[in-house]
DNA sequence: ACGGTAATGAGGCACGTGCATCATGACAAG
DNA sequence: CTTGTCATGATGCACGTGCCTCATTACCGT
């Protein structure tokens, strides 16, 4: 146990110091560009490629004297694995599995065809991808088809998935079992550290300043349309936006949430409703991830075309509403950004390898009619 | 030198096939994830491994009958070489060289440290990118630096340079000599195919549209600021803005572009000067992509906030300006995105690759207050 | 002093490819 | 027939790491 937990140190003290040295390592050997081998590390640490291999690798039977000293060797050096060389020793691959809600239009065609695009690129790194359904709304088949994943098969998945106990519990276990997991666009609550998506609350709220701006000053209501209030992902963003509005435009009031529940007759029955009672109505914001249904509504009663429309997420659909001008601003997270990034951090922690964060942001696009 | 022909074909052929078939085989022996080796490729097109070394390296000495009965096989089997063991069979290193300008402010200063996190990030491939500074203002020095480099200390150069023709031409013999090379954010004419950079001319159209909209159907003149409409850069820019402003906003009317030189001096009396003969401006188009000297000159004039303020790329001080509210909005090119697009498709040039495009294309991001 | 055990050394094979060397067979020109 | 050249085969080492087996050493309790 303790020979366990200390080899984690050393991969802590590793990581941190490796960045400085290898800059030194560089400028020593600059024309050979040799970096350190484990027998190099052998050898400064006065002990046998076996015995740092039993280090690197996290066995046990180690002295924790000796793990020190090949720690040191490590720092002195500059030593970083050959990650390629290993995955060529252990004709290692990677299985990742997207596992995605069932349901969804083109928002969520798009992350498939972007995961099949991301399966070429990465397939010179052994990466193997899967998507997998799930009935977003099953808890417990969700659960259940994560218990049965095992390490065997599949070295990580990204989950996309609305929050729950169950799920949340099942992905608990799944990283017990060795398995890689990562939340994927919809973030379950409290694993706010790692997770692949654009923070819902600063997107609301560029909705709401876009809207603003482009509302130049008019004085009015604004509506709001959701799939389901019952997401977090909507209630952040709604708080964003109402916070945004509030504070910066105070001739804006924006009307509370409608729910389509992703029923278009219903949807066309309650945004006919509130158009008819509220006349002053200078914007609408869709809030949710798939726009085609209310916009298509929307486009059909003949709102006019002063009444300013933002929407979320970049589909076909989305782009064409720009360019036809029926809609005048996309808030949206770019899709094979988001897939090739929950690729590399899941690569990353099997690899058990720091992952440069900056990169694996997501940032928050508006999209306008000439930047699409 | 027909031998090295056909096998330059042959590697379009490889490439091609490559996709469908990866998936053929993936799903033949789903659970051992074997990927066929160059033995099977040997055994297949009955020849020896050493024939197939030659024909797969393009080496010189084999029938065009044998690089055929080898192409079919590696189509036969979907075939790909795995690059790790390749690499490490050859200790490969990539050792690129960014040539950017030594002038430049916060922007140049914000790709030269992406750079740096990027040989971080890099580094487990073998990737070292080194920062050479040209003068962006005398061709020859640029030409003769280029001409220094050669294939065994360099495999590939991202240029950032105006356009010139003695530049293109140093460039065309790098090529020659088997150096991979890359047009960076500043495009020579006609290598248009290959760079990295966005399309200036609707970034140019983005500010305006952008400009337009903020600006709420007032009625008036737009100041347009550049550092030199020398570059390529500026007038396709400015190209882009006249367009949206005239065909969009009628209301609206840009004034010739005045140059800073990058000189403060001289820019805040021009600035000062068109901001007295004309009292009805009502936006400004930072469209330099050092915005601090202008920004900070028209911040101390004490321009009316309700001037709309646009600038280009985003630096710590467009940033606060931003939060500050004494800009309205930034079209940026993410540094680091430019730079890592610029390493992989520098990489892939040297591997022989085809790269992603859509991953590599660079988008124009409209940042606000709420999404930066 | 004994056997047992924990810590380490020594060495070797495997992974897939690049690269080099030497041998072999075919075939043509002299 | 010889000689030379071309196309190809056969083979082996190297790259850096993972993983395995079999010594060897040292120290422990009895």
């Amino acid at each position: 146990m303790s020979g366990y937990q200390s080899t984690a140190d050393a991969w802590v003290t590793y990581g941190q110091i490796t960045d400085k040295l290898i800059k030194m390592n560089r400028s020593l050997d600059q024309k050979t560009m040799l970096r350190p081998t484990t027998k190099d590390l052998a050898k400064t640490a006065g002990v046998s490629r076996a015995t740092v291999d039993r280090v690197l690798n996290g066995r046990e039977g180690v002295r924790q004297e000796t793990v020190d000293r090949v720690n040191d060797a490590i720092a002195e050096l500059g030593f970083v694995r050959n990650l390629q060389a290993a995955n060529l020793a252990r004709s290692q691959s990677y299985q990742f599995i997207f596992a995605l809600p069932r349901s969804g239009d083109q928002f969520l065609g798009q992350i498939v065809r972007r995961i099949q695009e991301a399966e070429t690129l990465f397939s010179a790194d052994h990466v193997w991808c899967d998507v997998h359904h799930i009935n977003e709304n099953d808890p417990h088949s969700i659960s259940a088809y994560l218990s049965s994943l095992s390490k065997t098969d599949v070295a990580g998945v990204a989950i996309m998935s609305p929050e729950s106990p169950q799920v949340r519990d099942a992905i608990t276990r799944l990283q017990e079992r060795g398995v890689a997991t990562l939340p994927f666009i919809s973030n379950q609550t409290l694993m706010d550290a790692d997770w692949v998506g654009i923070d819902n609350r600063a997107a609301g709220a560029t909705a709401g300043l876009l809207l603003g701006q482009l509302a130049g000053g008019r004085r009015g209501t604004l509506m709001v349309i959701a799939e389901s209030m019952q997401s977090r992902d909507s209630l952040e963003r709604r708080l964003g936006f109402d916070r945004e509005i509030c504070e910066n435009f105070p001739g804006l009031r924006a009307l509370p949430s409608l729910e389509t529940y992703g029923n278009a007759d219903r949807a066309r029955a309650i945004i006919g409703a509130s158009l008819a009672v509220h006349p002053d109505i200078v914007g609408i914001y869709i809030m949710a991830s798939e726009a085609r249904t209310p916009l298509s509504i929307i486009t059909d009663m003949h709102v006019p075309r002063s009444v300013i429309r933002i929407a979320h997420e970049r589909t076909p659909f989305t782009e064409q509403a720009l360019r036809d001008r029926t809609l005048d601003g996309i808030i949206a997270q770019d899709a094979g950004h988001l897939v090739r990034s929950a690729i590399r951090r899941l690569k990353g922690i099997v690899d058990r390898r720091k992952t440069l964060l900056s990169q694996e942001q997501i940032r928050i696009e508006i999209l306008l009619r000439t930047n699409i």
